[in-house]
This record gives structure tokens, sequence and C-alpha cells, in this order.
DNA sequence: CGTAAAATTGATCTGTCTCAACGTGGGTGG
DNA sequence: CCACCCACGTTGAGACAGATCAATTTTACG
């Protein structure tokens, strides 16, 4: 029984078992939050790392007219900031998306980690992931049109959850809203909603209820030319006996 | 006389002697390119590191259907991939923006320099600002309008390139084309054209010929509402003797 | 059940795109 | 040293994706 974050960091590097021992202490004891809290905020110095154990979060930037733009998810065995210690205050906001749970790993636990070779090495092989998507976002918002972009982050949100074991099939629980899509597409909330029917008319993905369902992964790639490439992820997966873990509430 | 890599070093970290003179020698001898051509391409595997000494480049992708989409400026002192030696290969392609001096680093000096504390720690905090910008860009394009996102880049570049001593007042070389400007903003050429008159309209920014000109840094900002924070530069800027960089050609 | 949040619909307006043409300046070869 | 050329910048007109405003319906939860 490997914990959620254990299985993330064996997609990018092979652990020892004295290595696993301690990833596996580092989840362990996770709090609670309800969809909608604020884990960190814009301005804070945090004193520990939050780790996302059990739903999902999202970080976000909210302008002086209130527009709000979320560049990033975060899926259970992210790391919200591995390196906060660095800088000296969050440029952003960490968000709940769902009801979730969180284990915070304190500054020494990082260290420890860090001094470990694998799991030094698997941490910053995610982070630099990260780095990769949100370049991938920009061409996204940029150069796609809301449909496009809607498919395309749907496929990565498949392709990221499938790599931990939590799809079944084109299916997946994530429970976001309409409002929270359009933050992410840099659109409307009611054109969100146009581009959402429209896929789902053309049988391409269908969301309700907290849940994805894509019927043909291939044909939805297809559809916005995803090329899964920067996610440095494709021919991985968790293969470990599954635990459990819930998207939803 | 320090070299702007030092330079920017320190901008983050201070150096010991022993750690100046690594620095000092990593920049030495730089190749020369012209504006325009691809010093690492998507899906290679560089063997080492670039750093930009002169001049500027650009890290961008372009999709199947032409589009092009740049994501980053690497300004003198920039290491264009600190990491790339995690990750198997390059999701994105870096090239010359203006004609430039760029130096290769090895992945040895990589090491060498990532085992200094004080080094290790200005990289990465480099980094981090890299990935603070990203997010920015991310907000910029989803949710500022054209003319906003145009002064939105340059107030960027101004402050970038103010802590390193590489601007006059509101005045700095920075050669780029109405499609490069185009291809970072996710508008087309047509309309970049039409922004940046009228921006110049509005005495807010010109660009011609190379450079650009900022008759009132506090009024562009205020107009697109700049926010320095993601950059953690504001109270830093490079106060040691200045060694004349040159970003045009 | 009632209520608030979320999803949906319709109508109108606007920023930006596309296409197509024309101007301009600096570098190159004859 | 001039003429040409080509990349870059500029302009105009028409089309369209997506915004905005204003209801209304549906869903989830206390």
């Amino acid at each position: 029984m490997t914990s959620i974050f254990t299985r993330k960091l064996e997609l990018f590097a092979p652990l020892s078992d004295s290595d696993r021992k301690l990833t596996e202490s580092v989840g362990r004891n996770p709090r609670f939050f309800d969809a909608g809290t604020v884990l960190i905020h814009e301005g804070d110095n945090p004193e520990h790392v939050w780790l996302v154990m059990e739903g999902a979060a999202f970080r976000s930037k909210t302008l002086e007219d209130g527009s709000r733009t979320i560049f990033a998810f975060l899926l259970p065995g992210d790391l919200c900031d591995s390196h906060v210690f660095i800088l000296d205050t969050m440029d952003h906001t960490i968000t709940a998306l769902s009801d979730c749970a969180v284990a915070s790993v304190t500054r020494a636990q990082m260290i420890e980690m860090m001094d470990r070779p694998a799991i030094a090495r698997a941490i910053w092989f995610a982070t630099l992931i990260d780095e990769a998507t949100l370049r991938e976002w920009l061409v996204n918002v940029g150069r796609r049109n809301a449909e496009e972009r809607a498919a395309h982050l749907l496929c990565e949100l498949h392709l990221r959850l499938a790599s931990l074991g939590l799809t079944s099939d084109g299916e997946f629980e994530f429970p976001i809203t309409q409002a929270e899509l359009a933050d992410t597409f840099g659109i409307s909330a009611v054109h969100a909603n146009r581009v959402l029917q429209s896929l789902r008319r053309a049988n391409l993905v269908d969301i309700k209820s907290g849940s994805v369902k894509i019927p043909d992964v291939r044909k939805l790639r297809e559809f916005c030319k995803f090329n899964p490439n920067y996610l440095h992820l494709e021919r991985r997966s968790a293969t470990s006996s599954i635990e459990r873990t819930h998207l939803g509430r």
C-alpha cells in the first residue's frame, strides 16, 4: 500500500525502501479543508509546504478589476511549492478546488527529502513538468480557440490522473465549476458554458456534477492536437497496488 | 569589472571572491550568433546549457498550423535551462532574438556551480522568478486587453533590464519585430501594429528601430496596473561597476 | 422544501482576426 | 553609388469569436 505521494514520485525515479519510508511518513495525518478554502494567500511567507493527498487545489491570481486567472491545478501527490523557502513571499494564492486532504510538509522534512538523491530528482522532475505545463497553457490561451482550450485541458487532466491510476478509462472525478473553467481558459463564464455544450454535442467530452467523461480519448486528442510531450509522462503509469483516492467530495 | 552573469547572480545572493571567480570564468569566450539562429530545438537533448552574455533570445513553440507562441525572453545574464539535464528532451525551442553572444556552460560547470551554496541559491532564485514570470504572462494573455499586454511586457522588460543597469531612464535597446510581439501577446501582427500605434499616440511608449522609449514609467505602470512583485526585483539593482552590454546589434 | 449557487438561454456589442493592398528603409550586387 | 529587393511596417474593410447584460431554469444542500 503506497501513498499517492510516493506513487507520484516513483513515476520519475525509483525509490529505495528507506526513501519510501520517508515519503510515506510525509503524507500521513493530512488536514481536511472545504472546497473554496484558501490554503496560502498571495503575500504570505509560509513556514511549510502543502502536499495534496486527496481532492484538488488550484493556483490563481486576482486582478484589481476582480478578474481571476487560474494557472495550475494541484492534484493528489502534488507539492504546492517545493521551493517556496527560497523566495520571500508567495506571489499568488492557492485555494482548495474540492474538499480535500492536504498534508503540511515542514522545512526540515523538505530538506531531508532533498538530501536523498532519488527523492530530490523526482521532486525536481515534477517541478520542471509544472513549468512545462505553464508554458503549454500559455500556448493554449494565446493560440487556441475556446473549444480547443477546453479539450486540451481535459486531455491533460486525463493523462495526469491516469498516470496515477485515478481514472477508469476516459472517466474521472473533477469537481470544477464552469466559472472556474472560464478563469482557466481566459474566457467569460457564459462562453465557457456554450463551449462545454458544444463539446458535449460533438460527443467529445461531458462534464457533469463533478465528473468528466471522455467517450473517445484518441478523438479528443485529435480534436485539439494534444501533444503530451510536455508532461513527460506518456510511457509511465502507476503500476503499484492502488490505494483508492478521491477527487470528489 | 564584473560580467553580466555575475552581476545578475549578485542580485539574489552575495558571492564570495572564489564564487565570483567561478561565475566569471563561465561566461568567458562566448560564441556569436545572428538574429534568428535556433540555439536549441524542441526535441533536442543538449549536452550543455546556454548563457546569454549580450543580446537576447526567446523561448517559443510552434503549432501545426504555423502559429507560434513566445513565452520568455532571455536577457543578458540569463541561463537558458539551468536544469535541462534532468528532463530527457527540450519541449520548446530557443532562438536568438537579436545578434547575440552566448556562452555554453557544460554539465560539469553547472554541477560545480550548484555545489556552491550562494551560487546555487542565486540560480534557483532566478529560476523561480522565471516561473513566476510565466504565471504573470498567463494572466496577461488571459485577462488583459492587447494594449495592457503590450504595456505590461514593456514595464517588465524595463524593470529587468534596469536591475542590470541596461537602461538609461525609460529607454533601452530591444530589437524586436512586431510579428514577434504579436506572438508574445497572442494577437495577430496586424493588431500588434495598431496597438503599438495607439500606445505611441497616447505617449505611453515608443518602439522604433530596435529601441524602446518610455517617457513616463510611472504612467505606463499605472496604465496596465503593473505590479512588479512577481519579479522580486524592485529594491535590487546593479550597483557594481557597469560593463557596457549591448542588446542591439 | 426553501434557498443559494451553478448552469443555461437570448440579444446585442466589440475587440481582434483575416485578407489584401501599399509604403518604407536599409542592405546587397551590379 | 545607385537601383533593386525584401523584410518589416502600415492601412482599410468586412467577418467572427467571444464579451456583456439580463433573465430564467436547474441542482445541490441545509
